[in-house]
DNA sequence: TAACCATAGTTGCATATACAACTATTTTAG
DNA sequence: CTAAAATAGTTGTATATGCAACTATGGTTA
């Protein structure tokens, strides 16, 4: 009948493909923190993994780079300094900017937690020979350059 | 120097394009709910598809369907009930089991979503030709099936 | 049939998210 | 030079998530 040929072209749609692989994909990520003894999250890491490569940014920059409302930003940064993994330090210059650094324990923190994405990130690709990759990703950057015009446009 | 170049490998992965792309989709679709004048969430909009489609599911199958923990589903049920989009109905043979109904104004809300869903699908396509949509679901299957299978594994 | 196990759903707890309103600063404009 | 606008960060409120422990019910087995 009608109706399925219209829901093919709905359930069968890039959308919902990329939200259940990304499921699938945080799913196995936890898994394996867990396993390895990390008490971390997916949110968290990616942070480490800012600080680590460039230390002492602010948390402007940093919910920019990691595409977080700035409220969403402070609160993680709160869990991950309770935790000891940062600390902020308030800007002598601009008393409104806090600089967010690592601490030892959180550095130490993303050298155990590098391998165990590594390994996730191979295991995402064991099956896709390298041309596929080169796909994958320059089909998410159209898809990404899609919505952003349109997103774009309505600003004007 | 040699950090850069294994950096590279890692930064440019499947994975973070992967995330990015989800998060730019699931912004862009917040967007159009709310220019739509739509009460809904992204979680609640696949709840109100699922129901559409095949009504009378219980709260385990509705739970799998949608890739979500049973007490996940639990809470989303609650608000939807509480906003009026569904109601729970007790099973007479099995008093365990819940069978999770459409009110009207659910059906009602779904198809007023529906289009909006489809807009932005139609969006994300919008620069690919059929084959690399095609390309793009066969890649994201293979990544789900690498996943799965060691996930599979580890339970042996 | 009584004791035990399995299953469906809920609740406690911790985490993460965005938007809007707020505070505390700094900059700009008149 | 002061008043207004801009900026960085926090907080209130609402939503969503998963795991583990729990309740209530149903099924099995000794």
């Amino acid at each position: 009948m009608l109706k399925s040929k219209i829901d093919i072209d709905f359930d069968n749609s890039i959308g919902p493909w990329l939200g259940k692989t990304v499921k699938i994909v945080e799913y196995y990520l936890h898994e394996e923190f867990s396993q390895a003894g990390l008490d971390i999250t997916k949110e968290q890491m990616i942070v480490l993994k800012k600080l680590y490569e460039q230390d002492s940014l602010n948390q402007n920059e940093l919910a920019e780079q990691t595409f977080r409302d700035k409220s969403s930003l402070t609160r993680l940064l709160s869990t991950m300094e309770r935790k000891g993994y940062i600390r902020r330090e308030r800007c002598e210059t601009d008393k409104r900017v806090n600089f967010v650094l690592l601490t030892e324990a959180g550095a130490e923190m993303w050298e155990r937690t590098k391998p165990v994405v590594q390994k996730v990130i191979g295991r995402m690709r064991a099956d896709l020979n390298p041309k596929e990759v080169r796909q994958l990703i320059a089909i998410l950057k159209k898809i990404q350059g899609s919505l952003m015009q349109s997103v774009a446009s309505q600003l004007v």
